[in-house]
Order: structure tokens, then sequence, then C-alpha cells
DNA sequence: TATGAATGAGTTTTCATTCAT
DNA sequence: GATGAATGAAAACTCATTCAT
């Protein structure tokens, strides 16, 4: 592994572990075994690391959303959330970072908005395709997304933070189904 | 108003606008037309401040959840969320707080878990009498109360942070009864 | 009693427990059940607090070399030690803290002079007439008065910060007659 | 000099002159010329310091016992003491440290009391030694080698606090013969 | 590229002292 | 005389960043 990851990697533990402002940059050179000056030949600052590894996030949803959108026409309730919810458990470091800093950090903001744009934008589309197939209940195809987008971060949150609840995946889905389509 | 008062009505403030981190005695002292030693009279660190903040929160809501247990045997999932989200406007800036540092500082924690707990109670206990008048959809009681309970939360952050989303309350109030809800 | 004695007393106890610097005015208050403010009604400084103890205990022991002096023409070098040893146990809170905080403290250090000072000239009286009876060993009186002082002081020590040596007066005294004294 | 060495030498001189809570972290610095962070990267906090300075004395200290010991049975009270004090001339900075810290630290204390029982072991080794060829007074070796002990610390503290009194090693050492030796 | 010692501005905290009541 | 809240200067300590090697 090159250094710039091997520091973006330990980044990501350590963020995740104990946030942005208890990660020193000698607790993350100390974790990655190298010098504190090392970081300072890849990134500009201890937030460019940050907004690094948010970047990164934000492409790999990117990639990830026009997969789904590549994948045809069929763009149902139940696949989009079980997909969402595996890319949050593939991408479940940074996306714990990006939930807890994008309130604190100004540039972490931005990314958590870029990502909010698109994932809002690809429930519209779903939803508008259920809504021409007359699938939708009497709700506008805005609300159901916003409604969508929202639930979709509880359950993003509810996976990440308070595990004890148990996975809430199958009866999430049948709930929103019965919430947002006719049957 | 006391100056203890004006201490933690001005660091509810300043947490919400800029998070816990960035709050220093010194910026919390000239926002308040204090000395920063007087803070240490009146608390013992600025932990200490964060704490009373979020345990007034959790004594507040306290109350407010006994309130609506004592109304009488209605307890409609409609009015359940209304109720809770006019308590959350009331007290959008401690329950800001909350939301933001539950995950960074462990005592804030602490709270967050005695919120959690008694609103999954109260879900809990409200979800029962729907289920004993065969009104809830084939979905577990304790399910169910996860579901509202993530879901709250969710409308909360949006209301809280995400207000260009407009006022979801009825869309999402509408959503639940059919997700959990038998006509 | 008087709130000035009130003070001292409280403050003596507190000095020789925990030492000078750990004494704030805010715990000398607390534990004389007074407010810090009152302090300074009775005395002009924390240091000036110290003062009045160090002075009372100096005035104290002038009038015991007084007494020693009036008591008549004995003055063996048995007496003397007990004597002295028996002022150390009357007066030993104000000695504790006379011994760490003449090396600390510049007002302490001028008490600490006055009392080595009158100390040493007692000594050296009572040991000149030892001399005219051709009782000192061969030994200048003036190094038998400077031996006598430190080991003086180090019975004192002893007696107050080693009392696990367990009492030494005896076999001091007795160690004392033989270096100092013919058969 | 190494800077770990050179804040121990600095702090040796400040905190004997003025004493360790007048020695600030700032003063500190300034006098050896570095900044105050460059302190916390060599110590953990300023107590460590002391720690430091402490800790160095009593291995030394421990190296010298052994050093006597291993000389040879010749023990007499007159070596031992002349040694002892030359021993104190070339560590005078640190033991005018714990000797003034021992009873206001509570990291000092316990070097002290490490030092104490070396040292205290030490006299009654030699004395025991002196009893088995019935040079020694009547007195018990235990009582012997606590006087000797306290009053090897008076000729410190005279040595060190109190040069005006003058050299008073050799009528020490006769006093000491005296008191504790038959002829 | 990598190091790691040094920096210094910034942070929390302490505490002797003051002063209006 | 007594109070105790408020002060503010100074203390210990932190940490992102720099730079000579």
């Amino acid at each position: 592994m090159k250094t710039k990851e091997l520091i973006l990697e330990t980044a990501k533990e350590l963020i995740s572990e104990v946030g942005y402002h208890k990660t020193t940059t000698a607790s993350l050179a100390k974790r990655a075994n190298i010098s504190e000056g090392t970081i300072y030949r890849h990134f500009e600052s201890k937030e460019d690391v940050l907004v690094h590894i948010l970047k990164d996030l934000d492409a790999r949803y990117a990639r990830f959303v026009e997969g789904l959108l590549g994948q045809g026409p069929i763009c149902l309730v139940d696949e989009m959330l079980r997909q969402h919810l595996a890319f949050v458990e593939e991408n479940s470091l940074a996306i714990k970072i990006m939930l807890v800093t994008y309130k604190l950090i100004d540039s972490a903001r931005e990314v958590m908005e870029s990502v909010v744009a698109r994932l809002s934008n690809f429930f519209s589309v779903c939803l508008a395709k259920e809504n021409d197939n007359h699938r939708l209940q009497d709700i506008s195809v805005q609300d159901a997304a916003h409604i969508l987008l929202i639930f979709l971060f509880a359950l993003t949150r509810a996976k990440l933070y308070w595990p004890d609840l148990g996975d809430l995946t199958e009866p999430a889905i049948l709930f929103c189904r019965r919430g947002l389509l006719r049957e």
C-alpha cells in the first residue's frame, strides 16, 4: 500500500473511532507507523486528509448510483434500499465520518450536500417511474423522495451506530412499501 | 437571568452553531459578557457545561413523555409524531447539540441513551395498544417501535439541519400510518 | 474564637497538611466556614496569613527562651534538648510550616533566620557556661553550638516528619552528652 | 547536550533556586532557550520533570552506596560521613530539590523514602560491624543508625542551606565518633 | 521521500484578590 | 464586619504545522 493510501485508511479508522477533533496528527502518525512530517508530504493539512476521505466517498457513491441507473428500467423501492444499505456496509467508516463531521467542518458539509443531492435526485428519478406506473400512493414525488431520503439516512445511522436494534432492513423495506406504494 | 442560566443559554447557542470543540471557553465568555473565570465558578469544566445542557434536555423530555402518557388512553401515531416534533421545535438547540455530540463525547452518549430508552419505551407502549386493537400491520411491536424511533430521529434531523426540504410533518405522518397501521 | 484567630488556626492545620501553595484561599475559607472575602478583612494577602503564623511562632519562641534563661544558672544539655522538644511538640503545626516554607517564601526565611539566631545565641550562652566549668570536650563553643543547633533541627524533623523512627529523645541526649561533654 | 538533558539541568538550577511551584514551565523554557511545547515532547508533565531529577538522584545514590559497600570490610564512621558529604556536594542541586519537595509532592516523597531506606540500611550494616568489634557505645544498632541518619541529613542541610555556619565536617565527625564509639 | 524535534499560538483551568451588597 | 460572585492574569498543557537533516 502506498503511503498516501496508508494514511487515508488509518485516518478512516481513527476518525470513525474517536472523531475528527480527537484524532491528532500525532496519533494518526503513530497508528500508521510513519512520522508526523510524512502526513504533510501527502496532504496540505489535517483537514485535507478528511476532505480526501470524503471526496473519495462521494466519487464511490457517484459510481454506485451510475451503476444502479445503468442496470435498466427496474428501480424498485426494495432494491434501492437493499443496495444502498449494502453500499453503506462496504463504506461504513467513511460514511460514519461524513455523518458526524458535516455539521462541524465546512469542507465536510459540502461533500455531504453533494451526496445528498445525488441521492435525492436518484430517488426522484426512481419514484417518478413508479408514479408513471400509478404505483405511488397519493403523495408528491418530491415529498416521497425526501421521505425516502431521510428514512435511508435513518436506517444508515441505525446500522452504523445502534447495531443493538438488530437488522431492521426487512421490516423497514416492508414499512416503506406500504407507506409509499399501492398494493 | 442568573449567571448560570446565562452561561447555559449562551453555550447552547454557541455549541449548536459551531460545535462543541470550536466553542472555546474564551468565546463563550465573550459572547456571554462575562470573564472566563466565571464559567468555572458555576461549572466544573467545559464538558460540565455540555452535560448540564443535555441533562436538562433529558429532564424536560422525561416530563414531556410523562405528560403524554398521562393524557389518557388515546395514543395515536399521528398525535405522537406531531407532539414530538413540537417538542423538538421548542428544544431545538439542545437537541441539535445532543445529536452531534453523542458520538464524540462520552457524557453526551449517556444522556442520548437515556433519551432513546425513554422514547423507545414510550413507542412500545403506544404501539402495544394499537396492536391490542388489531390496528397494527403484521410487524412485531418491537420492530415497529424501532422503526418509528429511527424515523422520528430522521424527521428531527430534517427539521433541524435540512430545513430546505420543507415541512415534512404531514406527509411523514401519512407515510407512517400507511406503513404501520391497517385502514 | 475571634475570626482572625479562627483563620490562623485553620491555616496552620491546612498549610501543615498540604503545604502553602496547595492551600488556596478558597479551601481555607471553606474549612474555616467563612467566606473568602473575610480573609481579606483580617489579612492583607495570603502570604500575610503565613507571616502572622510564623511571627507568632517567633514570639512564642522568644518567650520560651527568655523563660529558660530566667530559670537560673542550670543549663544542661539534657534539659535544653528536652525542653526544646517539648516546645516543638506544643507548636508542631507552626514549626512544620516554618521548616517547609523558609526556603520557598522570603518572608518565611526572615522568620526562620530570627528563630535560628535566637536559638544559636541561646546555645552559645549555655555551652559557654559548660566550657567555663571545663565540661566541654575540646571543641570550640561556636562549633559545638552549631552542631547542637543542626542536631536539634534534625531531631525536630524526625519527630514531625518521620515518627516511624520512634522516639529518639533519650538516645539522642545520650549521644549529645557523649559527643560534647567530658565525663 | 541533548535537549532532554538541557531541560533537566535547567530545571535543577531553577527549582533549587526558587522552588518547584515558582518554577513555571514558561520560566523553565525561557532559561533553557527552548519553547514551552518542547518540554512536553520530552516529559509528560511538569511533575514528570521533577520525578526524573529525583529518580536520577536515587539511581546515582544507589550506585554510590554499592561502590562504598564494595570497597571492602572497612566501614568507619569517619569515612562514611566524609564520603556522603562529598556525594552531597556533587549532587547538591538535586538533593536540595529532594529536601524541599518531599513533603509537598507525592512523587518526590516516594523517591525520598527510597533514598532514606537505602541510607538507613547502609548505616545499619556499617554499625553492626562496629558493634561486632565492640566499638559501639551502649546504644542499639538501630538507634545509632537512626541518629546517624538524621545527623547526616542535618549536616547536609547545613552544607546546602546554611553555608554561613562554616564547614562543620571535621567537628561533626569528631562529635559522632565520641557520641557513638568507644575509644 | 521521510523523519522527528521544535515551535508557538491557542486551549482549558486555577486562584488570589476585589467590590457591591 | 461579612459575604460570595466576579474578575483577569497567569498557569499547565495541546497540537497542527514547519524545517533542517
